[in-house]
DNA sequence: GATTGTATATTGTTGCATAAAAGAACAATC
DNA sequence: GATTGTTCTTTTATGCAACAATATACAATC
């Protein structure tokens, strides 16, 4: 439906955080594109992938180069410096946004009910210490992401969704039912060439890399490969309604330890379902994603 | 999850559109509730039913007062004047709000692709004669409803969802997964007050109402049987996935035409599966919600 | 005891000026 | 021929003050 995940950071100051926070995308773009030390950095192609214009990639070139993970010479365009390794992608996101992590403390407090479902917005900025404009901003965010709602008055309302010490396992349940689903349709087909591309991701991943990720990007890997495949449904709805549950199943995941034995056992299932797929033998493709969400995982990535 | 549907409309220059538009929620409400002339409106619970208080209630029952459709008396609150039928309703709305036809204008443009699926602010603003606090509104509003999202740079992109000819198809097929799943689902149960109501309001509807009804109001009606039934399940996620294909589907049903014929075969369906439900009959109540969701009805409503 | 009337405090909106960010076009370079 | 460098235009954000709407508390009335 629309991408959501690049959600935009704007509403910088120091204008050098907003060139790390552009640095930090191309770096998770980069990793998650399998790109090496010394490959190039177009600037085109990644204002393509990141729905931007050259501008802003600019600007976050040069911060790499700052942080040294890329090289750049004139004319000649700018080179990674390091393979981008969870570790190297994380100076450039040193100056964390601040709204990031005010994010992460609503989604903690809400999630501990530490909030009244309905607050209104001074009540916020008073307790977040937030601008308007900031807070407008994460409200956007928190909104499009579908666990706040504006009342019809003044305020704003938490969704039950969230706060439900349930909320995991209703998430599963749904997928459980709309992922097999979604393969079982009757128009269901994966391109070869996303099929390929999926399995790189996930053998990558399976061969080490896992033990270098962040949970954040594992959870995002999980996520990245179910909507692949629920795309090929051709149907957006199921894709939109996914992307959904896991936005928000995305705030349980941060709490959450790594069982790194266990994922690598989801990984593998992950690679299997692959297989099953490109075989294009769809039926027993729905019921092996079936089961896939039935296994109780610790960390609750899928 | 969220009750959305209540989408606030401020931004008003004029005062009494402000609370021509209160009035018509409360009417709105009257008419879902049953209510019939001769009824109190209490502020407090009107308040309370439409997530307000009682300051803006109060506004929406003296314009009622105004346009003849309740009567005050000191002290003693108002009454309702007249049965809130659809006509009846109708009046205290005719200061059909700009933004309201605005929001209908672009929803019909980007129906008919007549809009390029990235778009800036300021075009918008252009094109439809805007203030960028007015388009703001209205975004937030298409865009809490799924189908525009923001650019991490300037603009914003319609959903593919929407100007997909197939979409009416695939929100169909969408909902014939999701909401007998929903029935299905182990936990699954309807109170039976629950139960009462809807059938309340399908009897009425079907005992002529609905020769009364707009196509607005008939498909509104719809959309709550449906939604109240999948909250049964008591996953939030199953609500929230078939509220969001309901806020799309709202679209094209404004230019479907109505088959009251099949209207009536289709109320009835709603009434047996009622029945069903009451009797704790789950699974068959399943497998009588596909099949209602199979049926090809003309006016896309469900 | 519930509901309405009224006054007051709080909350959110609008428009505007200024500043910052992004996009687009084209020349320069590899 | 593709990519980078540079410049210019357009678009959007931000903070602020005046204004409008909503919420709340309590008294008055039924």
């Amino acid at each position: 439906m629309i991408a959501s995940d690049s959600s935009r950071q704007r509403s910088i100051k120091n204008g050098s955080e907003r060139a790390e926070h552009l640095a930090g995308l191309i770096m998770a773009l980069a990793r998650r594109e399998g790109m090496r030390a010394g490959d190039r950095l177009i600037e085109q192609r990644l204002a393509d992938a990141l729905d931007l214009s050259r501008a802003p990639i600019r600007l976050g070139l040069k911060a790499l180069e700052a942080a040294g993970l890329a090289r750049g010479e004139p004319h000649r365009g700018f080179v990674l410096a390091k393979n981008p390794t969870s570790g190297a992608a994380q100076p450039a996101l040193a100056a964390v946004r601040r709204n990031e992590q005010v994010y992460a403390t609503i989604a903690g407090d809400v999630l501990a009910s530490r909030l009244p479902a309905d607050i209104t917005e001074a009540e916020l900025m008073r307790r977040y210490g937030l601008s308007r404009a900031e807070l407008q901003r994460l409200l956007d965010r928190i909104a499009a992401e579908g666990w706040i709602a504006r009342l019809p008055g003044y305020g704003w309302r938490f969704a039950e969704t969230i706060s439900s010490p349930e909320a995991q396992a209703q998430a599963k349940a749904f997928r459980a039912v709309i992922e097999p689903a979604a393969i079982a349709q009757p128009g269901f087909a994966l391109p070869q060439e996303v099929i390929v591309r999926l399995r790189e991701r996930q053998q990558r991943v399976f061969e080490g890399e896992l033990e270098r990720m962040t949970i954040g990007e594992i959870f995002h890997s999980g996520c990245e490969f179910h909507e692949e495949i629920i795309r090929g449904a051709g149907n957006p709805f199921f894709l939109e309604a996914l992307k959904r549950v896991n936005s928000i199943r995305r705030l349980f995941a941060y709490r959450s330890f790594a069982d790194r034995d266990g994922m690598r056992r989801h990984v593998r299932e992950h690679l299997r379902l692959l297989d099953v797929l490109e075989t294009r033998r769809y039926t027993e493709a729905a019921e092996l994603m079936a089961k896939h969400l039935q296994r109780p995982l610790v960390a609750g990535l899928s």
